[in-house]
DNA sequence: AGAAGCGATGTTGCATACAAGATTTAAAAC
DNA sequence: GTTTTAAATCTTGTATGCAACATCGCTTCT
């Protein structure tokens, strides 16, 4: 089937954010790229009436943010609030645990089937669908534990997370998030909510750390040095 | 001076949410209220397309939500949604507390002031200004904690909580409001983040406890008598 | 060659026009 | 008098038109 795209953005106003949404956690979508409301007009065979709202929404949520008469553009936060986005992550799951009282049977079903999705996903080598999996893991123990709510709030903070990572480049091994995410669900299976916040804290801070945050600098750096260098 | 909305509704496209926001903290725009397009826009003094705009994040944001060639109206949440809120609101604030190391001096002053002006506004009788005030101390505290992404996280959260209590007639007292988010300032002055974690968490049940989640039920069973009682 | 000026082009910002459906009003039928 | 039907009115949904500004490429001048 080619192009789907186009058949029902009538129909689900939400399309274009969801596939949005969907591209930047799978590292489709580049921090900074530019989002044209024509090319994404006729991407999605509406008027640029639909994207915009569309557009709208997103930038709402912290996604994409628009530049007077420029254009729209992916975020592309800075150190500082790459920090904060991180901080109110950790702040949200580490919350979202401790104050959990028990998980059942069926959830922990439900996260060890995604955790074997995600293993399936890095043997075979899907860089996408790996990285849309691994950032997916925070939204769907959200949902799993029953609450929309923060499964929507966590839904764009791991989108902003990929999208940090992506700028910073992250080095953060898919092998160890992967097993990260195992332990946390082991520990909710013993009914240990504590310590599953407390391995969520690790977890998260790991993802950070594996942030260069250096980059945005070294870019400078990097361009001096090769101005001052030997060279033309 | 008379309604500067007109002003610069232009200069600033964020202004149209943020007086909704302000007007339904203040307690000023009730649960389930229509906001009609026209209606914001002879308001505003500008045409639908930016109304609307500002409406699409709203609705992102989960303050408003449309019904299909209806309009527009304020959340008006279930018990359930209520619960999913308000549990997401004690994960992220107690989290908050949890993750945090110490809150400076400068800190502490200006939630301290934040406190006066609640007392003032409770002694007052400014009923509107009390019920920003006790909705915006939570946002404060991100803010002053030195987080934006949390504040504005924060900022929605405590919006739907205030819709949920006008919808279910929370009887929470200001003043034992206000005397808790005294304590918790305490605690923070101490140093003893755990402690001001677990008191958010207290205050956050006391909200929810003071919460009449009977009231949309008993709405029937009012009309229900109504109905059934002697009558014509 | 390089910088400055300038027109051509493309993009967003905002308003408006019109279509599609919902709601209300009024009338008519029973 | 009540219910049904139908027309009129109002509201949102979507597209389009035009103005304002940014950007790019070309020319011209130094």
């Amino acid at each position: 089937m080619r192009d789907e795209a186009e058949k029902d953005a009538h129909k689900n106003p939400h399309l274009i954010e969801d596939r949005i949404i969907h591209a930047a956690l799978s590292g489709r979508i580049a921090p900074g790229e530019r989002l044209g409301e024509k090319e994404l007009s006729e991407i999605f065979g509406v008027s640029r009436t639909l994207v915009r709202e569309a557009m709208m929404r997103l930038q709402a949520r912290g996604i994409v943010e628009v530049s007077a008469r420029r254009g729209w553009f992916v975020i592309e936060p800075s150190v500082e609030e790459a920090r904060h986005t991180i901080d109110a992550r950790r702040a949200l799951e580490v919350g979202m645990l401790v104050t959990l009282d028990r998980a059942s049977p069926g959830m922990i079903r439900a996260l060890r089937d995604h955790v074997r999705a995600e293993q399936k996903a890095i043997a075979s080598g899907d860089r996408a669908e790996r990285s849309y999996l691994l950032g997916h893991f925070h939204v769907c123990l959200a949902e799993t534990l029953g609450n929309p709510v923060l499964a929507s709030l966590l839904q764009d903070l791991t989108t902003r997370t990929v999208l940090i990572a992506a700028l910073y480049q992250s080095s953060h091994d898919a092998h160890e998030s992967c097993g990260e995410h195992g332990g946390i669900i082991d520990a909710l299976e013993k009914g240990n909510s504590t310590e599953a916040a407390r391995l969520m804290d690790v977890h998260l801070r790991h993802v950070e750390k594996a942030l260069n945050y250096r980059s945005a600098a070294s870019r400078l750096d990097h361009l001096k040095a090769a101005l001052q260098g030997s060279g033309t």
